[in-house]
DNA sequence: AAGCAATGTTAGTGCTTACTAACTTTAGCA
DNA sequence: TGCTAAAGTTAGTAAGCACTAACATTGCTT
């Protein structure tokens, strides 16, 4: 391994560190200090990678900003039945969330501290997200199943749903209050969304 | 007017600015010379009424736990078609998050500093509105109008819609990206919730 | 008018923080 | 073996923080 190797290597643990740390703690609240500690090098490392804090922080966000994850699922989905189609865009959904609760816990909390970049990232993911389940949904309204509702406001009903579930398990409370079972959430709420709740 | 009135007073408005600033800038970031300042006092008078930072901050989510907000409107609905009804409902339930905007986003990023304390603020918040509306669900569903769902995963879903809206609107982003009407918002999210979106 | 509770003013303490300087140690590669 | 990039070690600085001491001032109540 070439040396420029190590330092990548040092590089990502600082990031990682910083990740998980800020996620708890909270940017003013994860001191360079235990950052360094927690990656396993010299705090002057940490300088030595990234001139200050600040940057360290906007580089965690940088690199940790998600893919999008919605969009490739679109071919696999228009052979699918509308609900079976929807309980797949659940469990996408959630997982992603699962996958990223960290850097969705810094978005919650630090959003007042980086307002625009938090922005960004936010509208890279969930943006994207909403557009496409709307156009997914126009679809089906254009002489398909679905009724005629707006398919924007459907789209956030619809992620809203099990955004606010993921943020109370996950977020808010980690398991120990108020759970519900994931696999009958997924389903629960896709046929709410779906039939509705008359008979 | 009363000495002691005056110093109530002033405790009042250490209360008012230590929400408004730990809301913004979370508890770390809220010094207490800036609030003792927003308040329009010295900052030694801070410490004359709080004996610490954290006893102010504890004192700021006693202070401002909301009371029920469900509860009292469950005869006023009962005499209102479903439909209504749950307009009603979220309407009183988006109206309750904006007027304490500031406690929930404190809860949103300050959750890590004092979980139990908040978690049971949470709990005396939300957990209450899910009961209610469950139990009016289980009213509705024995021999009334609604299919046979389960209830608790029907509140949370009604209110999750709103609540990431709401988060979404108001905590991540002030106004400024995504916007939604919120007259729209309730008719399209109760008649999904009601009538699904199928045709 | 006098007393007293509440607040202001000024100056400070000790601690923690982000960040730096100067020098040493390690480990891969020519 | 010796060069070099990367990291360690130690010791520090300046600033900001929560919090305190000592004393002066205000204004309501009697």
């Amino acid at each position: 391994m070439k040396n420029g190797g190590k330092a990548a290597e040092t590089r990502k643990k600082l990031l990682d560190a910083g990740l998980k740390l800020i996620s708890k703690r909270g940017y003013l609240g994860a001191t360079t200090k235990d950052i360094a500690k927690k990656a396993g090098v010299a705090e002057l490392t940490l300088f030595r990678h990234f001139s200050s804090k600040e940057i360290l922080f906007r580089e965690i966000i940088n690199s940790y900003t998600f893919l999008p994850a919605l969009k490739g699922l679109m071919p696999e989905i228009k052979n699918l039945e509308y609900r079976d189609a929807m309980l797949l865009i659940a469990d996408r959904f959630l997982g992603r969330l699962y996958e990223r609760r960290d850097l969705i816990r810094i978005m919650q909390s630090q959003m007042h501290l980086y307002p625009s970049k938090v922005k960004d990232i936010y509208q890279n993911f969930i943006g994207e997200i909403y557009q496409t389940l709307a156009s997914y949904f126009r679809e089906l309204q254009d002489g398909g199943p679905l009724r005629d509702f707006d398919p924007e406001y459907g789209a956030r009903a619809f992620l809203g749903m099990f955004f606010s579930f993921f943020t109370v398990q996950e977020i808010m409370f980690r398991k120990d209050a108020m759970p519900l079972e994931e696999g009958k959430v997924k389903t629960e709420f896709v046929d709410i969304f779906i039939r509705g709740t008359v008979r």
